[in-house]
RNA sequence: GGAGAGGUGUCUGAGUGGUCGAAAGAGCACGCCUGGAAAGUGUGUAUACAUCACAAGUGUAUCGAGGGUUCGAAUCCCUCCCUCUCCGCCA
């Protein structure tokens, strides 16, 4: 959510902005900044009734004490009007406030300044490859059928116990989700992130917290019973831990990472591009979250990039990162690359990580704070990543290490799985 | 799920209608004391909004959340949420 008094000392910029990321509902802004004025307005009056009452109070009681009951009579008997007043004002206020808030949520953040204008994926600016794409035997296999051949995966039998994007992992199809979660966890650790293994299951207040409510409430699988929703991704739990926080200055930067599978609807997705592993209800995912002062933020995300790079590199899987353009966005996000691997069977780029900073955007709505130098409190910056799904890098590394002897295991995989082939 | 108790500032904890944004202690910060430290001692120590120079000052709101009673509510009433204890169920 961005900041209601940014918005008015910057309208020009927030228009230029949010032209950038393509957002057609220009209107919004000025609608906000007029709410916002006649908020303070009714504040304003609200403040000078209630100073007034309170005054007059404060006044009975001294009278009382000091036994004058009829000059409290005569105070009491005027409170009726600032009464109605105060109530009215009141109701006034909360209903702009409520109609300012309905708005305001609705703008996405704003892009950085290194975000190029665009609207379609193709638009997003790739901006570094790394690693070569593999020369595939004769006959290489989709990784959908490598999986059937060396019995990894149960597509059919996850069907059947749920419905389709819940697969069944089995025998080394299992053990290697394990492997590559234990990996990515001992590397984000490395790399100095704090684990945490957190509810699968969060309530309203963490969704709008991260900003999945209200933009993509149908995104999210939702219990009704206990009005909870199953977490999209670790972001939404780890950020959340910091919701309605201060943070001393020397508790910054903030480095949390944590493994959880991750629940997506993915209404109406359907075809030969989310065939396997590619586009899951259910998958697993080792998330990194940082919290850090504004001033080191973008130094942040190209750590945490690297960070992501260096997984990649590991596995000896073939990469390259996209700047994303301002209409391939996240509503939330002010900058984001993405990773994306190269499926050699496919002959497509899969993507694998999506790494943002959101600067103050969730920060506002989660209401966390840090004090800075000076004492006060400041919106800090957060930012995540995924370090990595998981899905998607199965799908590349067995189809990418596939040779006539079987599949061959990254070698730094190897202490994790303790086997080095498929076969 | 049933019965009971309770939710106050960073923490412990007082406060049952007015002088309470809230005693006291602890913690923390800064200072004094000290060769240094401990002890001792002094001062300070919530957030948001408005006014305004995002200063000082002032006003308003906030004692789990929302509503009500009252001239006035942390204190009384109602609803909800949460925590604890006992019982039930259970990995």
């Amino acid at each position: 959510m961005l900041q209601v008094s940014y918005i008015r000392d910057n309208r020009e910029q927030v228009l230029e902005r949010l032209a950038v990321k393509n957002f057609k509902q220009t209107d919004l802004v000025d609608e906000v900044i007029k709410l916002d004025d006649n908020r303070r307005q009714t504040q304003n009056r609200l403040d000078n009734v209630s100073a007034e009452a309170n005054a007059a109070a404060k006044q009975v009681g001294e009278l009382m004490r000091s036994g004058k009951k009829e000059e409290a009579e005569v105070i009491k008997a005027k409170s009726g009007s600032w009464k109605e007043e105060i109530k009215q004002l009141g109701d006034e206020l909360s209903q702009i406030e409520a109609e300012l808030q309905q708005k305001i949520v609705l703008l996405p953040n704003l892009p950085h300044s290194s975000v190029p204008k665009g609207i379609t994926p193709e638009e997003n600016e790739v901006i570094l490859e790394n690693g070569e794409k593999p020369n595939l035997p004769e006959g290489a296999l989709p990784h959908w059928e490598l999986a059937a051949k060396y019995n990894l995966i149960d597509f059919e039998l996850g069907v059947k116990i749920t419905g389709a994007g819940f697969p069944v992992y089995k025998g080394k199809g299992a053990k290697l989700q394990r492997a590559l979660i234990a990996f990515f966890l001992d590397e984000a650790e490395k790399a100095g992130y704090d684990e945490r293994m957190l509810p699968l299951l969060v309530n309203e207040a963490s969704g709008f917290g991260t900003g999945q409510l209200p933009d993509k409430e149908g995104q999210m699988y939702y219990v009704g019973v206990d009005n909870l929703y199953l977490i999209p991704t670790a972001e939404v739990p780890i950020t959340n831990l910091y919701r309605d926080v201060i943070l001393k200055a020397d508790e910054l930067p903030v480095m949390n990472c944590g493994y959880t599978p991750c629940f997506r609807r993915e209404a109406g997705s359907y075809g030969a591009h989310v065939r396997g592993l590619n586009r899951l209800h259910q998958f697993d995912k080792v998330e990194i979250v940082q919290v850090v002062n504004p001033e080191t933020s973008y130094d942040v995300l190209e750590q945490m990039s690297l960070h992501v790079q260096s997984l990649l590199q590991k596995l000896g899987l073939p990469y390259r990162v996209l700047r994303l353009c301002g209409g391939d966005m996240g509503f939330t996000s002010a900058l984001t690359y993405d990773m994306e691997t190269y499926s050699a069977a496919q002959g497509r780029w899969l993507e694998v990580s999506s790494v943002s900073n959101f600067e103050t955007f969730q920060s506002n709505r989660l209401k966390l704070r840090f004090r800075n130098a000076e004492g006060k409190t400041q919106l800090p910056h957060t930012l995540n990543g995924s370090a990595l799904a998981l899905p998607r890098i199965v799908a590349t590394l067995l189809e990418n290490n596939q040779t006539a002897e079987g599949i061959k295991i990254p070698e730094a995989l190897v202490p994790y799985t303790k086997f080095e082939w498929i076969n």
